[in-house]
DNA sequence: TGCTGTTTGATACAAATGTTTCAAACACTC
DNA sequence: GAGTGTTTGAAACATTTGTATCAAACAGCA
């Protein structure tokens, strides 16, 4: 039969819509967003497999495991992801770190927050941040560890002269940290800030604050040297 | 007998000596810990018990489910968690409000991240935000709430005149999410800032840093008001 | 000591969940 | 169209995990 065909060319024309692709990659998609949702631990198979429309059998004929679902999506996203990746390489010389700045923000929160398919591997990237698996070390070595090297690398430039790597460092989690909280936390930003969304424009609002935000706290941060020692006031944190 | 005597000295001389403590509170304490290390979904009953030393029907026969358990443990580390925090309630006008935000950080940095059993509720907390249970809508109301609002008068008083609720929101995300960041993303801080510890002094440097950075960010958006719409630049983002 | 209520320990039970089986359905080739 | 390898579906299986049972051990009391 030329059914095979017809599948084909389904597939070509609307490949997003998910009953049209076959049991293999709409298992991945689900899973996928199941394991952003829930993390691998709470992911169910049965509902991963319900999402998908297959059969129950299907993960284990097609990934051999649960543990096998998980790597072929982590493996499924990583390819796109690490394309897309390398146009962002962080501090290119001819824009000022600055701009280099709210570029790395804009991408990185818009991958992070956007409800895209597209930037799915982002959200499992924080994902194993909270709840490590396996594939930990694959992500902080793929991922984690270029994105920041990136983002060291512009921070250092914006510090300017003589800067301690010390210092860099916690600018650059200062700066990743203000951006994650939004992903880590959203419940929590439902309440605390209910005129917030995750539509595009307010991801872009978003990155506007953080940058202005961040720029202000890395040449704070580069004035007042860290070994200046101000005056502490949380000695006596546990003296109650 | 008086074995019960004995029992009830010993405990007396040595509270913190787990072993010497009731079934009741050592599982109270084992499940403390198990719950902030990972999540209540994944804190497994029969670990709990063996940590606590005690048997697998002792869970069901103190707090009739695993879920009582939990709520046993908000329940028991609310108390004194609660008492804490209404003595650092933000604002209080005669200090300036830069030093009350030194204070806050300091004293929320203490509790989230310093391995104290008396802390344990922020630690919770965190999780809360992360993996929320059905203590999650009490969590908001009593813990986070109140502390969002203390930050949000301290922070509200740092930005000066005519402060748009906007704009004293996002700051208070950027330190919160700052802080949060080093309980959520443990294992990758290790990786990327090696030199780091979790030890009071390590805690306090990271308080400072915070601290000055997020006063140069909160100056920094007070200037750059979040309304002027400065040029974009990850309106691209997707279309690559 | 004997009695009574409390706590514990070993075990079993039941539900949830990842895994496996195997026959039926399907797709492709000759 | 028959044959062959692939995929699917329903059911069963095995393990994990929360819960329940019940007798033994214990503590307090007269």
């Amino acid at each position: 039969m030329f059914q095979t065909l017809i599948v084909a060319v389904l597939a070509m024309i609307s490949p997003s819509n998910e009953q049209e692709l076959d049991t293999h990659q709409r298992l991945i998609e689900a899973a996928a967003r199941m394991f952003v949702e829930q993390g691998f631990g709470s992911a169910k198979v049965r509902d991963i497999v319900a999402r998908a429309g297959a059969n129950i059998a299907a993960v284990n004929y097609h990934f051999g495991s649960k543990e096998g679902l998980y790597a072929a999506v982590i493996q499924y996203h990583s390819a796109q992801a690490i394309a897309e990746l390398s146009q962002h390489a962080g501090d290119d010389g001819v824009r000022g770190p600055e701009a280099c700045l709210r570029d790395y923000v804009c991408t990185f929160l818009q991958r992070l927050l956007t409800d895209t398919p597209q930037f799915t591997m982002s959200k499992l990237v924080a994902r194993e941040m909270v709840d490590p698996t396996a594939a930990f070390g694959l992500i902080i070595e793929k991922f984690i560890w270029p994105q920041y090297q990136a983002l060291h690398a512009i921070v250092r430039s914006i510090v300017g002269a003589k800067p301690s790597d010390e210092l860099v460092r916690r600018c650059c989690l200062s700066v990743v940290g203000q951006c994650l909280y939004y992903q880590f936390a959203r419940q929590v930003v439902a309440r605390l800030d209910p005129e917030f969304g995750y539509g595009p424009a307010d991801v872009e609002r978003l990155a506007e604050h953080i940058v202005a935000f961040s720029l202000g706290g890395i040449h704070q941060s580069a004035r007042t040297r860290t070994g200046d020692a101000q005056q502490s006031s949380c000695g006596d944190v546990d003296g109650r």
